[in-house]
DNA sequence: GACTGACCAAAATAAAAATTTAGTCAAAAT
DNA sequence: ATTTTGACTAAATTTTTATTTTGGTCAGTC
């Protein structure tokens, strides 16, 4: 049997997404790193835009096992939530295709990263609500706007992992978690 | 006495300011909505740039003036910064500018109304982290970075005024001050 | 039959032409 | 005499055109 070329696509692709964005990667540069010629990546995948997905898909299924693992673990919100935290900053491989994808669209709004920016915040947006809804039958949260909590809670670790470096020296992961449950959990109240 | 041309002047250009961004505002429009010469500006302001600070300084004093008010009222940090959400949701003007800028500043990146978001930025982040340290001091306030928080409270303030309308019906004022409070003075949680 | 890379149309970028605008200043108005 | 003005200019921006790059194909190689 000869190499799994699909599986050395895929992980050429990938490299070069989290690299260089949607736009910036090219099928040729793919084929070069992947050791292919360019047709054969049409043999496994129709268009640019089809290995793109099939890499956000791979991402969202990832993110999905993590984030059910977590879920069905007996454990407080807050204790899941700070595991969904370690997962995230611990395994950034996903984490950083959507952060270079964010800052495609930033900087040039390539239709393709929104796409894949917004799939990516969808997932997210909907395992947080549905914990939150979760949380409130159990009475653990507070009778709250579950959507409007979970887009809160997106926004303010956007806000610490990425924006904050605009202006400051990164913040380590200790003190990203620190903080998160310092507004999640109790307040910053005394 | 003739009549003030100059406010008749800054009192154009914030509307267009405020309206079409710093861009799209041009010196012939100004001079048109405040009738007035296009030459008779430049009596009074060397440039664009410096029409354009005057009317950011005259934000940042009103800001500035709102805050110190607020400020040296007897009241706990939480009443303090419901009040202050509360001047700024309910006088939205110079929030509109701001707001009109971080736009200007997303869709065509103009290197001025950047100037003036920072500015405008930095003021309020200044005044929360201040607030803030001091709230600490009074133990009012748990210990923690006061300017990390600062920044959260920003972000969090951002989010539910421009960004959550990106996708969805914007909230109104009261809802934006529960959730704000909700995360800032108790926490989510039962 | 799997794989390749020269090839083509379409999209993106760069260059050139055309338009718009910030800022000036001689003349008009006060 | 002092203030105000709008036609004017150089510089910046936008639009148009020329050039290059890239996604996708397919005749031919392995």
């Amino acid at each position: 049997m000869s190499i799994d070329r699909k599986a050395l696509i895929l992980q050429a692709a990938t490299k070069s997404f989290v690299q260089f964005g949607y736009k910036a990667t090219t099928m040729d540069q793919v084929s070069k790193i992947a050791n292919v010629g360019k047709g054969t990546i049409y043999t496994f995948f129709k268009t640019k835009e089809e290995l793109f997905e099939e890499i956000l898909d791979k991402a969202s299924q990832e993110l999905t096992s993590v984030m059910n693992r977590l879920a069905s673990e007996d454990h407080t919100f807050t204790q899941k939530l700070l595991n969904l935290l370690d997962s995230i900053l611990e395994f950034r491989s996903d984490h950083e295709l959507f952060v270079k994808l964010a800052q495609e669209v930033r900087d040039i709004g390539t239709v393709q990263a929104l796409e894949g920016v917004k799939r990516m915040e969808e997932y997210a947006l909907d395992f947080l609500r549905q914990q939150i809804e979760r949380a409130i039958q159990r009475e653990e949260v507070k009778p709250c706007d579950p959507s409007v909590v979970a887009f809160m809670i997106l926004r303010l670790y956007l806000a610490l992992t990425t924006e904050w470096n605009k202006g400051h020296e990164p913040l380590d992961k200790n003190r990203i978690k620190e903080h998160m449950i310092l507004f999640i959990s109790k307040g910053i109240l005394v």
